[in-house]
DNA sequence: CATCCATCCGGGGGG
DNA sequence: CGGATGGATG
């Protein structure tokens, strides 16, 4: 393995200045000429316009360094302009920079950022991608150290959760007691930890399936072996080992890469960074390590993935004398949004610590507005309002952004756009490749090309229907294990014998036919007709044809689109390869709509507004990140909240509401703690309209109960009584209702799983890092509050026939009560389910 | 093999 | 409450 094959030069000979004929210097042309320009002293144009902190991290390329990026500060212009400033300096052949991100966007951008830099040479990255598709490219060539051929399928978790669920079951366990996807699960745990069966804790061993957890994942692995095919995790944990039992195999990168880059640096799991620890112990010479991770420990959001924190926040102590660079200076946005951002991740306690500013001060810029609504309904419905302002006022769907916590949080939103007419795309739902029609199509190109790939020929023998029930497929299993052979052989094994009745023969037969027919095509025939080809014979787009339910259609044009996709590729097979690692929808951008996508998926994103609703206790920070993440956890979803506020370029809205509906029933809801971490100076509480008002302010305008915050003092408790220390937009009528509202809510929001009591933990203790004396958030302590009260055995004071009030819903009678539940008929809005601590007996 | 019903569960989702 | 899933049923 002394020589790679792609190995192709960029420049014709050495990557030296002179070894490219001169082309006039001031066209900005070729890389010799900006080096050269260089040389001169007059810094080359790729470097203009760089701040100070910028340059910096383009040029120091030599010796680890860490740049930590805020949010906007040009993150990745500097990691383009860093590998043409290699380039140009002639330090390393582009083949000899390994530049690694998470997504295949951030790959997709990077390139074409160098390219634009750098001229038309991006090809000659072949080093610049994911860590998955450089770990694929990797153990392709080692294949045969992981005891895998070169030639290995990838599985995804679909394909994953299938061959467990067989495994478990041959292992003669209940499969329902033991769920294939939980253990899919684990396993992807312990790969993102790079743990082999062998390594894995004891007691993780022991929790699953009586105890043969060990044994399971050991099992799972062979079979993987044996199907010559590896999941997602192995794209790295093979490697990893490979590189620790071939000591001369490692050599080979070590000299290979000159530089190395990471993006994100801060959703690195363990698997990743053990597999760039051993990659960067030495590049390209001998004690030199020439690495560079750029990332925001602030935008860490991934922990519940495997990401560990702890790889950014101890770069310094892996790699001694590393020099570690900041980029505060904001490109994106106002003052008042990165004040309100700085101030709230201030809260955090794990972090390096950084302050975005902006040198542009403008007068007319908005505060950050914080509004309150009665309830999810009225949220949207003023979110679109809002919107349609702005459309009137000459502002760009495009550049309006609806960011949620949770993705069930969209249907409101999309509900309300669809009445108003207003166009919107929903970022990041269900990916491309993982639809149904997607995968079966796939799994038949699977077949023609890896004849041995058992899942993707279990997956298909018998869609369309051809009479191949349970039994059949079954009998085809068996048989293949016993003689070791692929299912596909032992399907035409078994159409030719007598152990099958004739129908389901007959049906194999086919089966098998049609298979070798297509394999032999394969070489002679261009590989976007055979797949079409491939999904007529089959009958497989003849099934969609038939099928007269409302997605039909829909999936008849993805397939379509899939071979159009397939057009870009040479092969079927290089085509297979690709799919498996990328493939994703891509917005049409013709469109100008509203975006609508979640705040893990607004990562890395800008938009001129954005709104936040949402912003509830429990829902956001979310109950069972407390739950589960304790104090990590809240900072977690702090980090969440941060991301999202430097969304904003110019506008920011936050929106809470009162009640919302979670899992069927109508809960009463808290302002999230994070509004009060927000800064006053650079927020605006705003009036939240006519709408809100229609429920009869004067109702509880008394300040019914007067029942102290359970969660200690908050700034929006005192307002009206002393306003010398607050904003006086916090005394506005909307607001001291918001108010009102939230001291009702105490102890029943956000419900428990199965009734159990839980308590709340991670939440006030003290308020680290945030400035004594500023008074609003101090006081806090913890209570052990319990969140949910147990549903059903406190019996209710209502019984069927109460005649209760509603605040949202007005007068009603009870008709069904189950524990603290209430079936009430609605004089005005029909039949609800609600809690009983939200309606009172008239 | 298709359809119906019971049951479970509710968070973020790359490669 | 609503959807996704899986077992039972005609």
């Amino acid at each position: 393995m002394s020589d790679f094959p792609d190995d192709m030069p960029f420049f014709d000979e050495a990557p030296s200045p002179r070894a490219t004929p001169a082309r006039a210097p001031a066209q900005g042309g070729g890389i010799a000429a900006r080096a050269m320009a260089a040389r001169q002293g007059s810094a080359p144009d790729y470097l203009k316009g760089l701040n100070e902190e910028q340059r910096l991290a383009v040029e120091t390329i030599d010796g680890p360094v860490l740049v930590l990026a805020g949010a906007g500060t040009g993150k990745t212009r500097v990691l383009t302009t860093r590998i043409a400033h290699i380039l140009s300096l002639g330090r390393a052949f582009p083949s000899q920079i390994l530049a690694v991100t998470f997504t295949n966007k951030a790959a997709r951008e990077m390139k074409q950022r160098v390219g634009l830099l750098v001229g038309e040479a991006v090809e000659g990255m072949p080093w610049l991608g994911t860590f998955h598709s450089i770990g694929v490219k990797m153990l392709r060539r080692h294949a045969e150290l992981a005891g895998l051929r070169s030639d290995f399928t990838i599985l995804d978790t679909d394909d994953v959760i299938r061959l467990i669920k067989q495994l478990i079951q041959a292992e003669g366990l209940d499969d329902k007691r033991w769920p294939a996807r939980q253990f899919a699960m684990m396993i992807d745990g312990w790969k993102n930890k790079g743990l082999g069966p062998s390594e894995i804790p004891e007691g993780d061993a022991r929790a699953f399936a009586n105890g043969k957890g060990r044994q399971l994942y050991q099992a799972y692995q062979d079979r993987l072996k044996t199907l010559n095919a590896c999941d997602f995790g192995d794209l790295l944990c093979h490697p990893i080992r490979i590189f620790r039992g071939n000591p001369d195999v490692l050599k080979e990168y070590h000299k290979r890469f000159k530089y190395i880059l990471v993006d994100e640096y801060q959703d690195t799991n363990t698997a990743q960074y053990m597999w760039l620890r051993l990659l960067a112990q030495e590049t390209g010479a001998p004690g030199q390590k020439n690495v560079c991770c750029v990332g925001d420990d602030d935008q860490s959001i991934y922990g519940w993935r495997g990401a560990e924190v702890d790889n950014i926040l101890r770069f310094d102590k892996d790699f001694p004398g590393a020099v570690v660079i900041r980029l505060e200076r904001n490109y994106r946005s106002t003052a008042h949004i990165l004040g309100a951002a700085s101030h709230l991740i201030a809260h955090n306690e794990g972090r390096l610590g950084k302050t975005l500013f902006t040198e542009k001060v403008e007068d007319d810029d908005s505060r950050v507005n914080v509004h309150a609504a009665w309830d999810s309904e009225e949220e949207a419905r003023a979110v679109g309002e809002e919107i349609e302002t702005a459309q009137r006022k000459g502002h760009k769907l495009n550049d309006m952004a609806i960011l949620v916590r949770a993705s069930f949080q969209m249907r409101e939103f999309e509900d309300r756009f669809v009445t108003l007419g207003l166009n919107y795309r929903v970022i990041g739902g269900p990916r491309f490749y993982e639809r149904q029609e997607i995968r079966d199509a796939m799994a038949y190109f699977r077949v023609v090309a890896q004849p041995a790939d058992d899942l993707a020929f279990e997956r298909i023998v018998n869609v369309p229907k051809r009479g191949l029930g349970e039994a059949a497929v079954r009998q085809v299993h068996d048989t293949a294990r016993a003689l070791r052979i692929p299912m596909l052989e032992a399907a035409s094994n078994l159409a030719e014998s007598d152990e099958l009745k004739p129908k389901p023969r007959a049906a194999l037969r086919e089966v098998a036919a049609n298979f070798e027919r297509w394999q032999k095509a394969l070489d002679n025939t261009p590989h976007t007709e055979l797949a079409e080809t491939i999904l007529e014979e089959s009958g497989y787009t003849d099934m969609w044809k038939n099928d007269r339910s409302a997605e039909a259609p829909g999936r008849l044009e993805n397939l379509k689109e899939l071979i159009r996709s397939m057009e870009e590729y040479e092969s079927l097979r290089s085509f297979l390869e690709h799919v498996a690692l990328v493939m994703d929808s891509e917005k049409n951008e013709d469109l100008d709509a509203v975006n609508i996508m979640t705040l893990h998926s607004a990562k890395g994103l800008e938009f001129e507004t954005v709104f936040l609703p949402g912003w509830e206790e429990g829902l956001f920070p979310h109950q069972r990140s407390l739950d589960e993440g304790g104090r990590s956890g809240l900072e977690e979803e702090r980090r969440l909240a941060y991301v999202g506020v430097t969304r904003a370029k110019k506008n920011l809205h936050i929106w809470f509401v009162s009640n919302r509906r979670i899992h069927g029933l109508w809960q009463s809801t808290i302002p999230s703690r994070f509004l009060d971490e927000l800064p006053e100076a650079h927020v605006e509480v705003a009036e939240a309209g006519n709408s809100y008002g229609g429920y009869g302010g004067g109702s509880f305008a008394g300040g019914r109960g007067g029942r102290q915050n359970p969660y200690g003092a908050s700034r929006f408790d005192n307002v009206g009584q002393d306003s010398g220390s607050f904003s006086n937009t916090y005394a506005t009528p909307g607001w001291q209702r918001a108010q009102a509202n939230r001291n009702e809510a105490t102890d029943r929001n956000w419900g428990s799983r199965s009734g159990h009591a839980v308590e709340r933990i991670g939440y006030g203790e003290t308020d680290s890092g945030y400035g004594a004396g500023r008074g609003s958030v101090k006081s806090r302590t913890i209570e052990g509050e319990l969140v949910a009260k147990s549903v059903s055995d406190t019996p209710s004071p209502f019984k069927v026939g109460d005649r209760v009030f509603h605040q949202k819903f007005g007068n009603g009678n009870v008709s069904v009560v189950d524990g603290n539940k209430l079936t009430i008929d609605f004089d005005k809005a029909g039949q609800k389910r609600v809690l009983d601590g939200f309606v009172t007996g008239i």
